[in-house]
DNA sequence: GTAAACTCTGGTCTATAGAACAGAGTCAAG
DNA sequence: CTTGACTCTGTTCTATAGACCAGAGTTTAC
């Protein structure tokens, strides 16, 4: 099953223009022009979009998802050493993640209880130091 | 104590360049220049700096970081609120990590063992539904 | 009292991640 | 076989968060 943009934006859920973008940027193929008609996307370029999207709403910006997906064609070594690489990363985002939450849950659970003066805890909690 | 700016620039661990731009987006307030002379800045000045970064840091937009700035003069209610906003967030992200590091573990212990095909199965792991 | 260091204003420039648009070509339905 | 929907190429525009730069004025240190 192939695809016009149109179609695979719809089935991606993205709109054209970003499609384009990320072939510009290198993170999908871009499919050779026939010589007269539409490009045709193969049906796996929507898992690689819907791959993208969810990578980003995880907080990889679209550089770091294209080297993921560049582990996906490499020497399995390779694959490894960035993905391993990748997972320290996302161990580190966690954990400072985590200190956030906990930071930020004192912070609310503060508010309104002691506002010795007039300002709110959590602002005062921001300004010091706290949760890294 | 009052700072010129790049004194404040240099308290508080940021650029002038930085400062200049936090106040064209009213995060700090430019001090009235003095007819002839240069502007300066109160100590506190430096504090709100620090808690911007650390805002920054914890994830905040400078947006965010505006709002909760404006708040800090309002009500208590309205900080908390923005700030279990963002409890939320994190607690999502923090799931999708969780889960996105789940699958390229899985990956990367399945690398080299089960290679299948000639494929490193990245995008197989998370191109179907995995991390929300 | 001059030179180095700093500040001022205002503009341009960068990267990221697209959105919007113009004018042409192409496809599909009636 | 024409009209409306879609696609193509290329360019410009947006927002965020600053960085950088030039030429002028100001301050401080020797």
């Amino acid at each position: 099953m192939a695809y016009t943009i149109g179609k695979l934006a719809k089935a991606a859920g993205v709109t054209l223009e970003t499609i384009r973008y990320y072939q510009r940027k290198g993170l999908i193929e871009e499919p050779a022009k026939p010589l007269q008609g539409y490009r045709l996307y193969p049906a796996q370029t929507v898992q690689r979009l819907r791959f993208i999207k969810r990578a980003q709403q995880l907080g990889f910006t679209l550089k770091e998802i294209n080297e993921l997906l560049f582990l996906d064609s490499g020497h399995c070594e390779d694959v490894r050493r960035l993905a391993e690489q990748k997972l320290h990363q996302i161990e580190a985002q966690i954990s400072s993640l985590t200190a956030l939450h906990g930071a930020l849950q004192d912070m609310v659970s503060g508010c309104g209880s002691a506002e010795t003066d007039n300002r709110c805890s959590v602002i005062d909690a921001l300004s010091k130091n706290g949760a890294t």
